[in-house]
DNA sequence: TTACTGTATATACCCTTTATGCACAGTATA
DNA sequence: TATACTGTGCATAAAGGGTATATACAGTAA
């Protein structure tokens, strides 16, 4: 479990920290019930203060990916890849309602709309 | 055209003036080439800063509803309704890129996607 | 007791947003 | 030309949010 800091990458700290944590536990390289680093070694590894490491820690927590057990440590959480695709789902079913509320401001049909989707999977 | 400002709603004053004259517009209410109302006036009517009223004036100049002659005034610019069309056109694409990423990033097909929409459009 | 865990508080810095005053320059009209 | 109106540019200030910090505290385990 390695945890990289750009200082040049112009993203927070504690940002950097929670995704590349994230996406090791998407990926499946750290599993349901592991240990993470303390938020103490974390910080003393990176030269970091431990609260931004705790902050970090925060977020995985507050999305669900660890859980804390005060004076025992942070441990990776149950997180099965079907809740995780909800969220997207839901993140998904949000910009579609946005799209629809435009679509009947703009006289858009259904069929127009899916144009315009196929459009943007063949350019991007 | 009165510009109403709230100062409970938590809005910036400078888009609170910019969404009013920006409705009268796209309304009819005010129509191409009428005179905005000097931002002094504007300004003294208020009891706010020229600065602040300019500020209204220039996103409103940006976004192209007027345009402006130094040291003449303000006027509503050409602005059918096709260009106010192609903007939020621009915002649905917007939309779907992102759902098309999401959606790559889940496996779902564009006929998945379509259902969403569809189950959307009904509820909404 | 020692050495490790996470926690809470108070603080500091920086950047962005919002809002301002004032001096300046162009235009129109009497 | 004098007057009164237009918009402009500059320098600045207050407020809020985001980011990061040190330090003292409290619980667990061997």
């Amino acid at each position: 479990m390695d945890v990289i800091i750009s200082n040049a990458s112009g993203q927070p700290i504690y940002e950097q920290i929670f995704t590349q944590i994230k996406n090791n536990i998407i990926s499946g390289r750290l599993k349901e019930g592991d240990a993470l680093p303390s938020i103490r070694v974390l910080a003393k590894d990176l030269r970091i203060s431990v609260i931004t490491t705790k902050r970090a820690y925060e977020e995985l927590e507050k999305a669900g990916y660890i859980y804390t057990v005060a004076a025992k440590g942070c441990f990776v959480a149950e997180k099965n890849v079907e809740v995780i695709r909800e969220e997207r789902l839901k993140e998904i079913e949000e910009h579609l309602k946005i799209v629809s509320g435009l679509a009947a401001n703009c006289n858009l049909s259904d069929g127009e709309i899916y144009e315009i989707y196929n459009l943007i999977k063949k350019e991007g």
